[in-house]
RNA sequence: GGCAUCGUGUCCGAGUGGCUAGGAAGCGGUCUGCAAAACCGUCUACAGCGGUUCGAAUCCGCUCGAUGCCUCCA
């Protein structure tokens, strides 16, 4: 395998809030772990969108000739619902509300979400590690959190002591909060009497003995806190330091911080060199959430069964919709923005299927390893999958300038002009093409050519009425003919 | 209220002190039996007000607006 590694890659670190030249700790290795989903219901678009970003960091990285770790947990337990449910797990409601046991809840969406992340092309996680299989690491690290003095015991619960973490370190540095402001700002929830502080967070949460789910600790029966699992499962398996640490934009304050102090507590070492958050998916200005209903699930959006949708669209329109706009801005989702989106993908797979039937020549009119190097500065520039694109744009009209004959490349360029759009295009972005997706294309594909076969006869013989009749019925199938120098082809819509 | 991010043309979206991003739509053209498609060309911009500068959409300040976080969240 060839090893780009000499591209000067930069990342922008959410902790210094500038691009980075990123340097892994090992040579040649890097270690990433991404916050992944609580198996509670469906994901939906906007946790997708997070994954496809991870995932386009994750393909570019390997592209790059790096052996990547890329783990990605499972949150099987551990979060608190809000107040009205105070004390109680996500996951152990839905159960109740579901009448089946947790962990067949945790099954059901574990599945939904693997099929789903299958469908956008992401590539599988080196290790995908889930909380509950983790209890005995996250009460280790609680153990060492409470002999450094960092935390206390209050009713069978473990609390995070963040004022008297922040006198040795520094509280709010990824978030850009300090404590005194959020001490005075933190509403006073019912129920946290246990605490020292309202800003002290859960490390173990004692079961109330309707709890389902429950595990013996030296504090009694209860259950891990959500921040836990994220530093347990990243220390296991990346060490106590490793190179990138990822998650949507919602997670950097509290998650992540929290992350970070537990770390520090615990190691006295900063766990990350560097932070990214990827940035929220909107729908009509709002951000998606499982709690508000604002949100479209992929499955609605592969059947257009969703009242924003005028139509379907395929996993990768969806992921190319996506990958338009840089991970770290927001992106609005509209039915009239995702047509835009599938049109323009279109245009780029089709001309990049035409590429085939270019012929070579004697010289090259186009410089080729130019517009290949703007490729990867566009991927170096902190991945900027939309300039990317636009180079990928500037392709197309290379193709068809190439098409028409008015541009040249010999059988070298167009070798490497062929490798490298079939390399950003398919390994980098992981885009799929229709016709690659599309199983049992062979059989209809030969019975469509049959009617292309007779209408081109009927046209021959000017009989137009014939030859519409086939062209408007194949039409209200959603196959389209089309019309072009070299005889008629044909898109299924 | 605090912290953070952002406000770009009809829409979606990059960029960021001087050099046309890109996609979609619109318009004009080429091709075509007609049409569609495809291709070529092309028009609409940087929230407002001040300041710094030879030069600002880009830097600084203020105003207005939006979003995220501060409570589970990708």
């Amino acid at each position: 395998m060839q090893l780009y590694q000499n591209q000067p890659l930069k990342i922008y670190n959410s902790l210094s809030g500038e691009k980075e030249l990123f340097k892994p700790i090992h040579e040649g290795h890097v270690g990433m772990y991404v916050c992944g989903p609580t198996v509670y219901s469906n994901v939906h678009l906007g946790n997708c969108r997070t994954f496809i970003s991870f995932d386009l960091v994750y393909r570019y990285l390997k592209h790059l000739g790096y052996k990547v770790r890329y783990v990605r947990n499972i949150t099987d337990v551990g979060h608190i619902v809000d107040d009205e449910d105070e004390g109680e797990d996500k996951i152990a409601k839905k159960a109740r509300v579901e009448q089946i046991e947790p962990m067949e809840v945790v099954q059901k969406y574990s599945v939904d979400f693997h099929q789903i992340m299958e469908l956008f092309n992401n590539y599988p996680p080196s290790i995908e590690p889930t909380a509950t299989g983790h209890i005995i690491e996250q009460i280790e690290i609680i153990k060492q959190i409470i002999d450094n003095g960092f935390a206390y015991v209050s009713n069978g619960s473990v609390y995070f002591d963040v004022a008297k973490f922040n006198e040795a370190h520094n509280y709010g540095k990824l978030s850009g909060r300090n404590i005194e402001d959020m001490i005075s700002n933190t509403r006073d929830l019912d129920g946290q009497s246990d605490k020292l502080n309202s800003l002290d967070f859960a490390l173990w949460k004692n079961a109330e003995p309707q709890h389902i789910m429950r595990w013996p600790s030296p504090w009694g029966d209860g259950f891990p806190g959500w921040h836990l699992e994220c530093t347990a499962m990243s220390t296991k398996y990346l060490g106590k330091h490793f190179d990138i640490h990822g998650g949507g934009m919602d997670l950097k304050f509290p998650h992540h911080e929290c992350e970070i102090a537990q770390n520090e507590a615990c190691t006295g070492e900063t766990p990350v060199n560097y932070w990214m958050h990827a940035n929220m998916l909107t729908l009509n200005g709002k951000k998606m959430a499982k709690s508000t209903g604002n949100n479209i699930l992929p499955r609605e959006l592969f059947t257009g069964n969703n009242s924003v949708l005028s139509k379907a669209f395929s996993p990768s329109v969806a992921r190319f919709f996506i990958l338009q706009a840089h991970y770290r801005s927001i992106l609005d989702f509209s039915d009239e923005a995702i047509l835009a989106s599938e049109k323009g993908f279109n245009r780029l797979m089709e001309a990049i299927d035409s590429l085939d039937n270019v012929e070579a020549s004697a010289s090259s009119s186009l410089n080729i390893s130019d517009w290949k190097q703007s490729c990867y500065d566009a991927m170096n520039d902190d991945f900027n999958s939309p300039i990317l694109i636009a180079q990928l744009f500037e392709g197309v009209r290379y193709i068809n300038l190439l098409r028409e004959g008015k541009e040249t490349l010999t059988a070298s360029d167009l070798e490497l002009f062929r490798k490298s759009l079939h390399t950003f295009v398919f390994d980098v972005l992981g885009l799929q093409s229709e016709k690659e997706t599309a199983a049992n294309s062979n059989k209809l594909e030969g019975v469509v050519n049959m009617l292309i076969g007779m209408r081109d006869e009927a046209r021959a013989n000017k009989d137009w009425s014939l030859s519409d009749e086939i062209r408007d019925k194949l039409l209200a199938l959603g196959i389209q003919l089309k019309d072009g120098k070299e005889g008629t082809s044909f898109t299924i819509q």
